[in-house]
DNA sequence: AATGCTTAGGGGATATTTCCCCTTTATTTT
DNA sequence: AAAATAAAGGGGAAATATCCCCTAAGCATT
């Protein structure tokens, strides 16, 4: 039987190889890499590495979130099954997790056991929730979940996570690379898939969404 | 021996109604008025009722929400020992609610025992912290809890709320009943207290402070 | 009576944001 | 090969936001 391939984003280095070290021991599956950021995960895939079936994808990191990191991978490599390993258990982070994209969604304390188990639904049956997950979708009503197909594209969510600052255009223009009438079609663009009259409202769907974290 | 006196305020009316009957069944509480909103609270005191020693605090409550409560009773009812009682466990929550004076934080799921005992203790030595919310404290380094000595006004309060919408500041004039240029110095003094350089950092600061809850 | 604070309002200038319509070049899809 | 799409750039105008400095009435404190 082949084994199940793995990669492991955390920045929490104690924890990923703690990680690392417990999933060694299950012999059906194979941890191909570890990488500590979601930038990394992008950095990855964009030089062509070997492809798992498999994410386990922290949510907090510092330079580019797991939000993000599997909003960029349900755009760039769609068959990889995220599966959120995390210690926020706050609806909305849960949400925002399940919109872009994760098929599964843990928390840390878990016993080694249920992510074995998780693991191994996430590769046959394709999700994974826990009954605390279940119960979040339930009470939040599930409402667009699967509606909901907003996908940025990378220069659109860097922008976006630049325009939560108190940058002016044309110093994310800068930061960019951009010319700022580049930076201004891309807030239209955004005005336009986020039903956004203002820059605010860009503001608060990024906040709601989790693409940048307070 | 006198009896403290109490003020109850959630939205839920199930669990303040509870929460009333189970209180009342300790001889040394007088629950001497219900409340289900933030904003009710406000009124209340402007109407001058009699003043409580202590308050239940639920967080999330549809007009004015508990941590803009306090935020108002810091100012003009600075006796008054707030007691938030609330579902959210988050981190942020709990730094927002302290900051804004609150002088205890439980969760609604705890034992009417642990209650009866935080209410004494914020009574007679005038807070009371659950080793949860000590530990949050630890973590976020406690920074400027008690620095932190940003007081807004009501109108302020106010102004914030609504920048953290798509109106224009004209809208928010006419909302607010006041000309374009008043709701002008609104912005630029809440730009030096916040130290906020755009709208978009007022955006962000209501948000960390949970003065807007997404 | 004088001082200070709060609340409300204003003038005038500059910078930024927002809107609408248009071009080019490379890549992807059909 | 033709058509659609993504990525980058632009002109010009109107609406907003930001800055700095100033006035006046009301109220509380000293």
């Amino acid at each position: 039987m082949n084994k199940i391939d793995i990669i492991i984003v955390d920045d929490h280095q104690l924890f990923s190889t703690a990680l690392h070290s417990l999933i060694g021991k299950f012999e059906d599956f194979n941890v191909i890499k570890v990488l500590n950021d979601g930038a990394e995960v992008v950095d990855y895939f964009k030089n062509g590495n070997p492809v798992p079936e498999i994410i386990l994808m922290d949510i907090q990191m510092p330079i580019m979130n797991g939000i993000e990191a599997t909003i960029w991978l349900k755009k760039n490599q769609p068959k990889i099954k995220v599966l959120a390993l995390s210690m926020e258990c706050d609806e909305a982070t849960i949400l925002a997790m399940l919109r872009a994209g994760a098929k599964g969604y843990l928390l840390k304390d878990i016993h080694p056991m249920v992510l074995k188990h998780a693991i191994h639904e996430l590769h046959n049956v394709g999700f994974y929730y826990t009954e605390n997950v279940t119960n979040t979708l339930l009470k939040s009503h599930a409402e667009d979940l699967n509606t909901n197909t907003i996908v940025l594209k990378d220069r659109e969510l860097e922008f976006l996570k630049l325009t939560c600052t108190e940058m002016t255009y044309k110093q994310i223009a800068e930061k960019m690379f951009l010319s700022p009438k580049t930076v201004e079609n891309y807030r239209e663009a955004l005005f336009e898939k986020l039903e956004a009259k203002t820059r605010i409202g860009l503001v608060l769907y990024a906040i709601k969404n989790k693409i940048v974290i307070l």
